[in-house]
DNA sequence: GTGGCTGCAAACATTTTGCATAACT
DNA sequence: AGTTATGCAAAATGTTTGCAGCCAC
């Protein structure tokens, strides 16, 4: 369970200091299980704490991460950096390049990617990053006239 | 085969032209078939064609990867982003967070997760980046105490 | 010749940092 | 009280863009 106390835990046992924005950060962290930006998690935190400065989401966000509290995922070919919450069940991302739409599967697929490297190469491995772009089974099933291909070469920024 | 000549005929079909920078570019990556940042492949453009801008570069980058010719990736918690060519044939990066090293395998790892995320999930899957962080065969083996031979951690940055 | 590229420099976006002050323990 | 962490603002990074001139076709 990923309750807030848990946060007070982590950081006490450290010597961090519980403070406002990181509490903030964390629970904004914690409401929206989804990846969030920073900027994102940003806008979270000054909903409920207004006045927590943009650098100290970049520190708190640092500071769980070398705790290993957090962990920052780029989906896809996706140009921002997210966050999420350090699950410790490890879990992939599958981002449709059609519709957009990211699942999160927390199935077994990493647990045997994990024991595969370790069988087979001899790695142990601590932290599974697997982002997939590619179709969904709705897009898939609907056909081919979707979201066309000059589409994809929209984004170009 | 990726040879010069592949560029030329990857760019000229489409309509681009094949110019200075963009051999430039094309060519530090196949020189180096490692991993590279931006930063890199401009110094590596830069000692064969001096002049070459960095906007050059980084134009260039973004064209290829429009082609699928080049594949942007982070490796594992780095900052920093990094290009390689776009081998058609799929593979994945094991990086030890202990000595640094990063291996690439082209193993059926990523041919098995395809496919079971077509039977599995329906999901059709065009791009798979994985990258697993953790400790590699001779660190692991090495028991505590590394701080490994350099050499191998040669390549960061 | 001409339109697509490039170099250059300025603009942007994002993340980091120095320092005085506020706040957690 | 003693520090650690914050807010603020400035700086450092990394990447993009407008534009006049150049060059591949």
């Amino acid at each position: 369970m990923s309750s807030s106390d848990e946060l007070n835990d982590h950081l006490r046992v450290k010597g961090y200091r519980v403070t406002r924005p990181r509490r903030a950060v964390w629970r904004a962290l914690m409401d929206a299980d989804d990846h969030l930006t920073v900027e994102e998690i940003a806008a979270l935190v000054a909903r409920r704490q207004p006045g927590v400065n943009l650098a100290s989401v970049y520190r708190s966000l640092a500071l769980f991460a070398q705790l290993d509290l957090v962990r920052e995922s780029r989906l896809g070919d996706e140009d921002v950096t997210r966050w999420e919450l350090a699950h410790p069940d490890e879990h992939f991302h599958l981002i449709c390049d059609s519709c957009g739409r990211v699942d999160h599967h927390a199935g077994d697929l990493v647990a045997r990617i994990i024991e595969h490297l370790r069988s087979g190469h001899g790695f142990d491995a601590r932290s599974v990053d697997l982002s997939v772009v590619g179709r969904c089974a709705f897009c898939a099933a609907d056909g081919e006239q979707r979201q066309p291909p000059d589409d994809i070469a929209n984004d170009s920024r």
